[in-house]
RNA sequence: GGGGGUAUGGCGGAAUUGGCAGACGCACCAGCCUUAGGAGCUGGCGGGGGAAACCCCAUGGAGGUUCAAGUCCUCCUACCCCCACCA
């Protein structure tokens, strides 16, 4: 045997494969399909590190195996290639985007072919050439055709030093991400796509797919449905003017506390609303919030300012008076743009109730802990006594099994007085009587069930607020049954607030120590007509009495806004519209596609899209009247080319539709879908919108385009940090592969770890799987018949392969093909067993099996030949070693027949010599077993 | 502030879903082989005690349920990711 050289025989078979087209693919009707997809990457002039290659190893790994299980596999790879980092590098060493993107395109193909992926090259796919964004044009026009593509005026991010609008994603920190300078809003007249119409969709259909729930949790809160009301005050001035202004809440529940109106600087009303003599002041903040930058203006820590507008609106069931507001805690583009303050119940209407001196009124009465089916009726209080001098709190500790730190609490008579009840418990518990109160709250509806007397509770409680007024102790007057079982202890705020777990007495304390607003649902007070609903119901009335008084109406709202698609640069898919002087906005006609970008433009960014330089591209006829006309010179965000890649791939070259209908009726939905959780949102969002506009359509059958996700987990670089340039921890699999070769690399990176999770990048790591791969070199065949020991564990490492790689357990497969190799000494395995154990290798390490494969007299490719079927007769042991527990220790292991049944067990582990010795002197209480793992002997 | 996740030897990580914690690999230690070793082979390798048999402790922390807890429940701590003045 020659040693095992692994660069020259990697790319003997990867010339191969290439040669005899082994990995193309066909569509077969006889087979079952399936497509494998990687999220196909932005081809960066750095090349791969390390870090990217692995979630490809994985689909490779599945698709390899999936071919010899006889399936019909589609698995291609392709470039986002559009984008700004090409053009900004383009501009920076005076190159073209074009030529830049098709060396980073080469660069990649070269390092990927390294690594031995089975991709079907012939049809790969870039985003930046005219064959392809023909049909993202056409796309932007079925959207148009279908009233989902609109062009408006607009606020958008604009970089003032780079003289361009950003994508958000682009503005980092209320930053430009390239130069580092703060960026603005800009208004400019720009295209959508209207993704909201589509919200319900997007998130009910969730439901139906195979993704990790993180993802699917953060579409939801990205699509961020809100139900709610929207509620219309009745407004005037004191000049005489009268207004109508509407609301956007999720807590009509709350309508009764409420003590403002407030409304974002932006809202068009203000105008009409600030009375004479606060137009200065309102004019001054108004200014004052538009020079705040992004972060001042929307940081959470901001302190909440506001301007007086001398204007009141009528409350629309207690016809009261309260004042509206300017404030920029308010947002103008979601909801209304206005919203209804109530203290009581928001934490940033309570900071601004503080700051202005409004009413906070208590209309939601608290509700804590978890309601008792059957319970007992009580009252109670619960006294927070804090010591000014020390600021500290008062707290008795029960310890840590009868409740821990609470605060002071007791019952409460019928007719007893909170105030006098509270100093009562005080005096009783902790002597001290110089007491002065400085607050009570409302009534806490609070839950428990009472362990100790095995009794469920609802009690009414009342939350006092004392100071103490000198540290005079009487006194403690305890009952005999509370002598001695707990302490008091003063706590600082801080250390209260972690310790006082208890939700009744977490509450008190949140209230008077930190002055915290009750935001949570609970049961209405001073509520008129509403009082003693529970929150849930209320809202629901109080909405369904504005709607029988017109003053208001359910609404539910949505924090995703329409797709901002518009680009002032240069390199994108142009947007296919004209303007025409006589019949304005006109699509291109779909025999006009593609609109090609010209490649006579300065692109470098000025401010005014590129596009618009060129006299050849901008100066068109239109296409209704043939008058001369101005083509659109802005280009599309580059996720619209992503948004369907992957049915291009069903048919990348067709040149008279996206696809052929057939073709994408037999490999679509897309069954494995495999990239980075950054693209938990935007890209996955986007993709699933088109996929349900192509379902309106008609022109694909089915509505989810993913119906499996897997996420990679990040790869750190050795010091645990994230691999980056600037950081100087990046590996290139160049190196890595040079070193020890493609298999393994393609081991290592599936052998490090679960395959969703982060984890560091070891060089020393990979030589472990280089032995593995020189010792699966030096395995030998030729025995008549295998051992039946190394056939049963041959059947079970099959078994376990197979079915970890549908699980993308890639770790624990390699590992137990580690363990099959290191049983494996010297010439045991028969021919058939040999070849089969290389086989369901092959995927994890396809050239040296290829290799091997070969060298064992076969002619045709082990890459299809078919998967190993085991015998599950040989994956079960004829005998297993079960523990011998004696109250759970572990005395002895023995070796029992697999069937052997309860009784025997039980009689072999009395029998047991070491379980003997054990239970010299005791007696046995319980005998548990458990067949095929153990029998547990409790004794005392 | 909201949502999601993680925590197991020196390190990466296993653990049949409540049943023998530490599989597999790296690193390290000892021995063999070798002129040599960034090669190979054999053995050891969570901590403490003990000559040994064996005993005790141990899965971020504190409680609990159970014959049995890394795994289930309650509370807490630390770190990571995403979103965030969204009413």
């Amino acid at each position: 045997m020659p040693k095992y050289e692994p660069r020259e025989l990697e790319k003997k078979w990867q010339a191969r494969w290439d040669a005899e087209r082994v990995f193309a693919a066909k569509e077969d009707a006889s087979k079952e399909k399936c497509y494998i997809l990687d999220m196909f990457p932005y081809p960066s002039s750095n090349g791969l590190h390390v870090g990217h290659p692995i979630g490809y190893i994985a689909t490779d790994i599945l698709s390899r195996k999936r071919r010899m299980d006889g399936k019909c596999v589609l698995h291609p790879m392709g470039w986002d290639a559009f984008g700004l980092p090409a053009e900004n590098y383009a501009i920076k060493i005076g190159g073209h985007p074009h030529d830049i993107t098709q060396q980073s395109v080469a660069n990649y193909i070269r390092q990927l072919k390294l690594i031995g992926f089975s991709y079907d090259w012939e049809r790969e796919i870039n985003t930046s050439l005219p064959s392809y964004y023909k049909w993202t044009q056409w796309m932007f026009l079925l959207l148009y055709k279908n009233g989902l593509a609109y062009k408006k005026q607009a606020p958008v991010n604009w970089c003032e030093f780079d003289h361009t609008v950003l994508a958000n994603e682009q503005v980092v920190d209320g930053k430009c991400e390239r130069c580092k300078n703060p960026v603005v809003q800009k208004n400019l007249s720009q295209w959508f796509f209207k993704i909201t119409d589509f919200a319900d969709r997007l998130l009910e259909d969730l439901d139906s797919l195979e993704w990790p729930e993180k993802i699917k949790a953060m579409q939801r809160n990205w699509i961020g449905r809100s139900e709610g009301a929207e509620i219309d005050f009745r407004g005037h001035t004191p000049d005489g003017g009268e207004f109508d202004l509407t609301v956007f809440t999720t807590r009509p529940d709350t309508l009764f506390g409420v003590s403002a109106v407030v409304v974002a600087p932006e809202h068009p009303i203000v105008e009409r609303l600030t009375a004479e003599a606060e137009r200065g002041a309102v004019a001054a903040y108004i200014e004052a919030t538009k020079r705040k930058s992004e972060i001042e203006r929307t940081g959470t820590d901001q302190a909440k300012t506001g301007v007086f507008t001398g204007a009141y609106a009528k409350h629309p069931f207690t016809g009261e008076d309260v004042p509206v507001y300017v404030a920029d805690y308010v947002l103008p583009q979601y909801g209304t743009g206005a919203v209804m303050v109530v203290p009581a119940h928001d934490e940033r209407d309570h900071a601004f109730a503080k700051t202005y001196g409004l009413r906070i009124t208590t209309v939601v009465e608290p509700v804590t802990g978890t309601p008792q089916e059957n319970p007992e009726y009580r009252r109670s209080i619960v006294a927070l006594v804090e010591d000014p001098s020390s600021k500290k709190v008062l707290s008795i500790n029960w310890g840590s099994s009868m409740g821990g730190h609470l605060l002071v609490g007791g019952g409460r008579d019928e007719n007893e007085d909170p105030e006098a009840c509270a100093r009562r418990e005080i005096l009783e518990e902790t002597g001290y009587a110089d007491l002065e109160l400085v607050g009570m709250s409302e009534t806490i509806h609070h839950n428990y069930f009472a362990h100790s007397k095995n009794v469920a509770r609802a009690i009414d409680a009342i939350g006092l607020h004392f100071r103490l007024k000198s540290d005079r102790r009487a006194s403690t007057a305890l009952e005999a049954n509370e002598e001695g079982k707990f302490t008091v202890e003063w706590l600082s705020f801080e250390d209260a607030a972690t310790k006082v777990s208890d939700p009744l007495h977490a509450y008190v304390l949140q209230k008077f120590a930190f002055d915290r607003p009750y935001t949570d649902d609970g049961i209405l007070t001073g509520s008129g007509a509403f009082d003693g609903l529970a929150s849930a119901d209320a809202r629901k009335k109080i909405t369904a009495a504005l709607e029988a008084e017109k003053k208001g109406r359910k609404q539910v709202n949505y924090h995703l806004r329409d797709w901002l698609v518009s680009r002032q640069r240069y390199w994108g898919a142009p947007i296919p519209i004209v303007y025409c002087d006589e019949h304005g906005e006109q699509p291109v006609p779909e025999e006009q596609l593609p609109v090609t970008l010209p490649d006579d433009v300065d692109f470098r960014p000025t401010g005014e899209s590129p596009l618009a330089r060129s006299k050849k591209f901008h100066d068109v006829a239109c296409p209704k009247c043939g008058k001369p006309a101005k083509r659109e010179s802005d280009t599309m965000d580059t996720f619209v080319d992503s948004s369907w890649y992957f049915l291009r791939y069903c048919d990348p070259k067709n040149e008279s539709a996206f696809a052929d209908k057939a073709k994408v009726d037999y490999w679509c939905p897309v069954d494995t879908y495999v990239g980075g959780a950054e693209h938990a949102v935007l890209h996955l969002l986007y993709a699933r919108f088109f996929t349900k506009v192509l379902f309106d359509a008609g022109f694909v059958k089915f509505k989810e385009p993913f119906t499996r996700l897997k996420n990679q987990g990040l790869i750190l670089g050795e010091d645990g940090e994230k691999m980056s340039k600037s950081r100087g921890n990046v590996v290139n699999p160049d190196d890595v592969i040079a070193e020890h070769g493609a298999d393994a690399f393609r081991l290592y990176e599936m052998f490090m770890g679960d395959f969703e999770q982060v984890k560091p990048w070891s060089t020393s790591g990979i030589i472990g799987q280089r032995r593995f791969l020189e010792r699966v070199w030096k395995m030998q065949s030729g025995a008549a018949e295998t051992p039946a020991k190394l056939r049963s564990l041959l059947h079970k490492t099959i078994k376990k392969v197979t079915e970890d790689i549908e699980a993308f357990k890639f770790n624990t497969a390699i590992s137990t093909m580690m363990i099959f190799v290191n049983e494996n000494e010297g010439a045991q395995l028969s021919n058939a067993d040999y070849e089969a154990f290389l086989k369901i290798l092959s995927p994890f390490a396809p050239h040296i099996t290829e290799e091997l494969w070969e060298a064992s007299g076969q002619k045709e490719l082990i890459a299809l030949a078919p998967w190993p079927a085991y015998d599950a007769a040989l994956t079960v042991d004829s005998e297993v070693e079960i523990a011998l527990q004696v109250t759970g220790k572990v005395k002895d292991r023995i070796t029992v027949p697999v069937d052997a049944d309860d009784k025997e067990l039980e009689r072999l582990a009395m029998e047991n010599e070491k379980v003997k010795a054990a239970l010299e002197g005791k007696t046995v209480k319980q005998v548990i077993v458990v067949k095929k793992r153990l029998v547990n002997i409790v004794a005392v």
